[in-house]
DNA sequence: AATGAATGAGTCTTCATTCAT
DNA sequence: CATGAATGAAGACTCATTCAT
């Protein structure tokens, strides 16, 4: 569930929600452009669409919004690649068929992965660690996709550290762009990672 | 050579020289603990053993200290690096020698690699670029690496995917060590890594 | 209208112009006393009557408090200088009743005068301009007072000599008070400038 | 006498005299490109051709190089016009060239007197003291240089605030070039202030 | 006498946060 | 609930001055 932790002044439940989109979005758009530190509190109240006043009856610092921030771009990753794995029938196609979803996901999501990367370690410990747990999920979720696919194949700290590789080279792709995208189209990094994935399976 | 750019008041070439590397070690130290945003100037002078008013002798303004600082560790990856890369005996042996001892120099300085993997993107563009550049450099070694022990068995743009999956492995390895340290030793994981990247190597 | 340049934080603009009110009575308060240069923010705001947060909420710069001086300060002259000479009736008794007026204006500006001819060059070009132009303003009034009351005696170019002679002559009583009201009363200086006046037109 | 009364750690008369000729050059040029207050001890040093540490081997405190700077200025003038004054034949004639010479000589110092305007009250009390008695006599000199030439045709009093304005309109020719070189030159500036004069004198 | 590295008090400015309306 | 003016602690940077060499 999305946090719910941050102390408001607010009670209106609905409202409450209504306003944490809208200065999530705000401040996306400006974490992507200038990052956390350089953004000011009143610039996102700005870009979220209501005064620096109004900001404060919906988080108690600034660093809540980071921590909002990073909670719904996990959010939104998390619920995109549950949705592609699901799958009902696991063979080594379907992970191939989950792997690429995923790295068309980290694609879109380039900028917040960003985001995540470079802010995470700015939340305190709490905050981190709650942040934290989700990429833990999320990487246990491609293992799942792995060791279902793949049952008897891998023992379980195999499984989870090429869950690890994958997770990360999907990262990689939008975090190294600078490297990664002069070479590389999506399609061939992905063929390529995948290619090598799969022949490191092979027995 | 170490970055040279940076406009100073002072004359002295060698008293330059050892005050930046007091403050370089001083900075570091810092910035491991609270970040580059969440460090003042004023602390990296006296974690340096000198006033303010003498670090503001050997460098314009607080990004030059994290563009020092930057410069300093990329040169000293770069140079550890180098020293183990030049073999004289290509083969698949001596490849697994050259990741392995990345693996290990990355080990030992986690820190160092995490304060670039967050702070690079505060640099303005064109020192940015410059110790990005020295990335490129390194993953290109490590590409050389490849292509020498390993002729005619992959494509250029193979290898040079290849070189950056280590390359990223290894500083994950620092970066991500709140989930892969928990599972596994720097000896495992470099095992496994090698032996992930073999199998796909084989024929 | 007194200039309106300056940015803003605050939207109010009755608030603004009671604040800037304040500010500039402060400031001049502050600048007679030991200049613009030695007089710190701080010192304005607190003499305004406010936080040092506050000033920069009306101003973006310290020399925006050292325009809006400079700006106010002419105004005041101008608008002084503007009521005296509305006259209907030209005639040499009326340029004479005007030019008294102004030394008497003068007389009771002194200060501002004084900060005036030592600030206005801190100004940056732009704002100089603006200010200066306002002075080339005043001189011009009175030389059409005397064209009005004198016509046909002199040229353009006399008449703007003059004008610009009286002007100066109004100033320097009070910049030069050290060496002028050690020897002269306000009426005798006055007086006498007058006598010289009229002497050096009677054909 | 050029002002001997700053302390100094130097003993050798010659080399003060030289090295203060020195730094009142590069101080001049300097003021009269960015004033007293933007100018820094270093850039006077650098100017003059020589180091921080000698400069203050001459001098106690940076308003030491001002009031040397004023001290200079007002003794070259007093120089030149004392030069010009010392007629032998008092005539009118002789009054008006040498007001005429005087007119040049404030051309040819221009910035050095703007200099003077702007930051002779920068000085302490002493020191503007001591400066501005130099102005006094400099006035006196035309003073006396009116009453020679023009003997019973005026009071002390009148004779003196001609000096005065006279005084003030050389000043003035370049402290408000930006409004007087624009409509006139040097000459018919000169001819019209003249001509204003001795018409007020003319009985 | 000359040098220039070292010092740190002092300056301008920003910005997270509060609170009266 | 919303607003935005007010606050002041904190931060980057400067520069006159000193002093060891």
């Amino acid at each position: 569930m999305t946090e719910n932790r941050i102390e408001t002044s607010v009670k209106d439940q609905e409202l409450i929600a209504k306003r944490r989109q809208q200065m999530i979005k705000g401040a996306i758009s400006l974490f992507k452009e200038k990052g956390f530190h350089r953004t000011t509190t009143r610039e996102i109240a700005k870009e979220s669409g209501f005064s620096i006043g109004t900001l404060y009856e919906y988080i108690r610092t600034k660093e809540d919004v980071l921590f909002l921030v990073c909670d719904a771009i996990y959010e939104q990753v998390r619920k995109r690649l549950e949705d592609t794995i699901q799958s009902d029938s696991p063979s080594i196609d379907n992970l191939i068929f989950v792997v690429k979803k995923y790295f068309v996901v980290m694609d879109e999501m380039q900028e917040e992965v960003i985001i995540m990367y470079q802010e995470v370690k700015s939340l305190k410990k709490p905050a981190q660690d709650y942040v934290l747990q989700k990429e833990r999920d999320m990487v246990n979720m491609l293992k799942e996709a792995i060791v279902t696919c793949l049952p008897d194949t891998l023992t379980e700290l195999d499984a989870e550290l090429l869950a690890n590789n994958i997770f990360i080279q999907g990262q990689m792709w939008g975090f190294r762009r600078w490297i990664l995208q002069k070479r590389f189209t999506l399609e061939t990094y992905v063929d390529k990672q995948v290619q090598f994935l799969l022949s490191s399976l092979a027995k």
